[in-house]
DNA sequence: CGATTTTAATCAGTATACCCCGTTAATACC
DNA sequence: GGTATTAACGGGGTATACTGATTAAAATCG
């Protein structure tokens, strides 16, 4: 049962032969989630103004600092062109900085500025707390097998 | 942490202090997944052109045959000006007709077509082939498991 | 060495998805 | 009655995500 109570029994709608639930369907759970955590996330980090995307884009250039935009998109599990369009709007803000590759000039290689890795080292806690908060109705053993689940599909 | 901001002469790259590991975190995998199961139904219902959440309303309105825009966009988990954007795409392809409400007459009662009906019907098991290839990877118990964990935190 | 292929990045275009605002019309409430 | 409240439309704005086509540089092969 897990109809999301539409009170609305006007006799124009007839809820009439329902076939299958969409909430049984394991797509839109995922896009639910999805939407629910990027929602926690926006808010919890609202005073940095900063994205999911954006953010995982950070965090991989904090972790491999200078990186071309095709590692970045693996690391980032992010399109390659939506990778460009990111930087673009980090590099706007000048959280990131881009330079032509030495070795391979069809690179260009990413880099935090000192300002995005000030950013991104103080976003720490407000992802860890949207997390949280995602993950609050469960239980940590839930949450571990979740994690591991998830983590088998991906 | 190392020392920031050192010029990288011989690799460009340094794989240098490793923070948390993005996908260890819900909110990687959950992006993830969605991209996922988006590509999966896309290549599965290629033939259709429709997109999942265009599925998603068009089985909305499958099980409530007539339904409003709030409605409908509290049915199939999508923003209230979504809905009306995805429904003027679907009349536009004379899947959805609109017709104005009888007994409240600020609402427009959107339904299926007749083609949009028989499409959404043949729909169904490209559907369900995507979700088997989405969970291909668990077995069935896990499955449901993963089912019951995600249906937990929506 | 020259020619082909592969790769990195860019640009253009489309679709989803969310947000804001204001407006209109109809209903519901006091 | 007058006053919210609600449903939909309109416009504009931003971000994600994908598809193509194109350009330039590199790697590979004959």
């Amino acid at each position: 049962m897990v109809s999301p109570m539409t009170a609305i029994t006007e006799s124009e709608t007839d809820t009439g032969g329902s076939l299958t639930s969409l909430w049984e369907r394991p797509g839109y759970l995922i896009r639910r989630l999805h939407q629910i955590h990027v929602a926690i996330f926006l808010d919890e980090c609202a005073e940095y103004g900063i994205t999911p995307v954006q953010y995982a884009v950070m965090t991989a250039l904090l972790n491999a600092r200078g990186a071309d935009q095709v590692t970045l998109a693996r690391d980032a599990g992010i399109d390659r062109t939506n990778v460009a369009d990111v930087l673009a709007r980090l590099a706007q803000r000048g959280l990131v900085k881009r330079e032509a590759g030495t070795l391979d000039r069809r690179m260009r290689i990413a880099r935090l500025t000192e300002e995005g890795d000030r950013i991104a080292r103080d976003m720490e806690h407000a992802s860890l707390s949207a997390q949280a908060k995602l993950m609050a109705p469960l239980s940590s053993d839930k949450r571990e097998l979740l994690m591991s689940l998830m983590g088998e599909l991906v």
